[in-house]
Parts: C-alpha cells; structure tokens; sequence
DNA sequence: AAATAAATTTAGGCAAACCTAAAAATTATA
DNA sequence: TATAATTTTTAGGTTTGCCTAAATTTATTT
C-alpha cells in the first residue's frame, strides 16, 4: 500500500462515506463536504483515477474500486482508533475527538496503529459507536435502526449518531443521551414530528424530528 | 501562538538544535541537516524572518528570536512526548520511537499535548535521556559530561545519547547499554581513542572513539 | 424539441515548498 | 592584496492543491 498525501486522504476518506448513502458520488457532493470548489475536485479526481484508487467518467460521477476502498478503510480505522483513544485514555469529550483525529489519521506508521489497536484492547467501536476496522480492513456492519423507525414502548440501546457536528452531540450529553444509553420512545407527533421518549427512570422529554433522525439503536427484535 | 505548517515547524526545531553548538547557524549546515538545498534554506529563513521568527541578515547565518525559541520548544514538547508514549505505553524501542514522533509532533492540538503528558504521568526525560519542555516550554538543564571526560574507575550513570540514528541505537542496545545503565571506564588506549568499559557485572569490554563521543553520562561528583 | 437551468469541466492563475544553474558576496590563500 | 575557493543568494522552474471565470455537457422545463 502506497503512501498519499493528507488531502489525497481525506478525499478518500469522504467519497467513501458519502457512497455509502448514494451508489455514486457527485462533483458537487463532495465539494460541499470537502469545503471546496466544484473545479478542485475535477483535478483531484483526475489524480485519483491516474492512481488508480477509483472509477470516474467525466461528467458521470466516480466511486472508490476494490483498492481504493481498502485504502480509505485503513485511514477510517485510523481515524476511530485514535478517537477511542482521546476518549477513553486522555478523556476529551465525544465531541472533541473528532477533530483531533481528524489530523492524527495522517500519521501512516502502521505499526503505530497496530500497536495501538492492541494497547487500546482492540475496541470494536469509536466514541460515536461507528465500527471500527481490524487490521485487515475488515468491518462490522450491525443492522441498526433509526430511533423514528423503533416500536413504541420498546426499549433500544443507542448504537451510533450519524451526524457528528459538536453540536449535536452538545446537545445530546446535555439530554443525558450517549452510545449505550437505553431508550423508549413514549409517543410521536404528527403535526411536527417530534417525539416524546424515556431514559431509565427520568422524567420523559421531547425531541424534535431533526435530532431524532440521527439517533440509531440496536434493537432487541 | 500561531499555526505554522510542518515545513517551517521542522526548520525552527532544526535551527534551534544547531544553535545549541554554534552561536549562529548557516545556511550550509541547515540545508545539510534538513537534506534540502541551500537555495531553499535562503527562501524559509526569508519568511521565518518576516514571521519574526528569527534574527537574519544575508550572508550573516541566522538565529532564533526569544518567540522562536518558544516556538520551536512547544514542537520538542509534542516530539519528546510522544517519543514516551511510543516506548511506554506502545513497546517500541529507542530507535524506534523517533521517525514515528517526527510526524506525530506536527499535530498542534494543545489540549491533546497537555493531556498526554498528564496521562503519562509528567515525564521529564524522553527515551533517550533529553528533557521534555513542560508546559510553559521550561527545559531542564542537566549538568552531563561525555564519557570520554569520566575520570577512570568512576560510576556514570548513561543519561542521553547524543546523535540518534537508528545505527547507533542498534548498537548500543546490541551492547546493553541504555539510558540509566551505570558505566566505568577502565583504561582509554591513545593510539585510536578507543576505551574499554565495564557495565555492572559484564565482563569489560571496548568501544570506539566516535561512539564513546555520543554517550553522556550524569557525573556524581 | 427547444430553451433554460444546473452541474461539471477546462483554462489560466496563485502560493508553498522544493529544485538547478548562474550571479554575487564572503573568506581563505598565495 | 589580488586571486581563488567557498558560501550564499537570486533567477527562473516544477509540483501540489487550491481558486475564479468561462466553456461545455447534462438535466429540466416549457
Ligand atoms: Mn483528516
Ligand atoms: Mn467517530
Ligand atoms: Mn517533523
Ligand atoms: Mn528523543
């Protein structure tokens, strides 16, 4: 596996992300997720291709090929390592850690990272319980649903938050919501969507749509 | 304190360790130690200085300024840090440990610096015996002398190792010798400089002037 | 099916950090 | 103190990764 540069990475990193939504990535897409310009993903596209790490006709899109994809795992697995080890060994809050990780992911001394993993007692999940890669890129996908989409009246552990921006997840350890916190959703409104739901035994409280749409649970079926 | 990029971080750490020896440093010898061409010294001492970095006057060398110093010891901090952390907490050996920090140190979160030196517990020396800047960019200076300045059949304790190339670190670690190990010499040949040391209960045994040359050793007088 | 709108690419530039070759300044030597 | 050698700077390029503005292609409306 070559060596790339800290942007090269991080345009991996985010075309991989965003296909996981979409089959195929837009020139635009990735330029607001990127915060550039529509003309600067066209060059690095063009550079991508040359190197071979994805699929892209002009004007059609593009999406991470087999290696590729392997290339953006490792720096994903990185990237959550590090922020496990924020959390947990040097207690940043969940929001902090991404940023920081966010420069400590281009550090691409594997043996760093193994030894690492195994320091750390190879966690499975980041702070923000998204799965972390093993040493072969290998990932754990869990069949989590949306807290909108959880029966009433059931109980589900809070697995993942998708959006990640300081802050949600301000607002989230303000409502006592965190990776692991068990949930009940009461009641759901119609007229604006949002929802009343329990924590352990705390009085029940409402939620708007928007922050519930970012709520994943595992759920005991 | 501003943010500068890898590149001007590795310059002002390198002047700051050439202008230890010399006074002043010149162009020649930072191209030297950076592996870069004098051309391109001529070009970042241009814009250290119109960063009021240093003190520099065409054909006249260069030196660090009161802020640049400061600068360049938050950069030994995180370098000499994560040196620790690499050998404590992730088991790699002295060799190791400095290719690894020469990228982590250009992660410039300082919360992440402080609360690393926390979690280890404050360090004071890295694991080659140099002192670690705390967090106001103090330095400890020790009083060590070369092994060649040991009067004969006196304990010196190995407190750091001058040059740092992985060569010698292999060597020295082939021959026991590691930063605490107490050493006394028995007799130093003139023909080539070369000395015949003992190290607790091993059978004595001789090293080179050129390696004796890049052992300290604390001295108790 | 035109016409219009939106998305994407191309063309041409810029700054950072390098480089080589030539010119200029400094230092050493005869 | 001239002359030669060495050191340093300047001039002019290159690559990477970004930008704006204009051209082109594709998609959406009438
Ligand atoms: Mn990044
Ligand atoms: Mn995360
Ligand atoms: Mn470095
Ligand atoms: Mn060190």
């Amino acid at each position: 596996m070559l060596n790339y540069s800290i942007s090269e990475e991080n345009y991996l990193k985010a075309i991989y992300h965003l296909q996981k939504t979409d089959g195929t990535v837009s020139t635009n897409e990735l330029a607001k997720e990127l915060n550039t310009k529509p003309a600067s993903i066209t060059d690095m596209m063009k550079k991508l291709k040359a190197k071979k790490l994805l699929n892209y006709q002009p004007y059609r899109g593009f999406r991470l090929n087999a290696y590729g994809t392997k290339v953006a795992l490792t720096i994903i697995r990185r990237h959550r390592l590090w922020e496990f080890f924020l959390a947990q060994k040097l207690k940043f809050s969940w929001d902090e850690v991404h940023e920081v990780a966010e420069e400590l992911e281009h550090v691409s001394n594997k043996k760093l990272i193994d030894r690492l993993d195994e320091f750390l007692g190879f966690p499975r999940v980041d702070p923000h319980g998204d799965p972390i890669p093993d040493v072969n890129g290998k990932i754990e996908v869990s069949k989590k649903i949306n807290i909108t989409e959880l029966p009433l009246h059931t109980a589900g552990t809070v697995a993942s938050i998708s959006d990640q921006s300081s802050e949600i997840l301000e607002l989230l350890e303000h409502r006592n919501i965190t990776i692991g916190t068990k949930i009940e959703v009461n009641k759901k409104f119609e007229f604006d969507n949002s929802m009343e739901i329990k924590i352990g035994r705390q009085a029940a409280f409402t939620i708007s749509e928007q922050l519930a749409k970012n709520i994943f649970v595992d759920h005991a079926k």
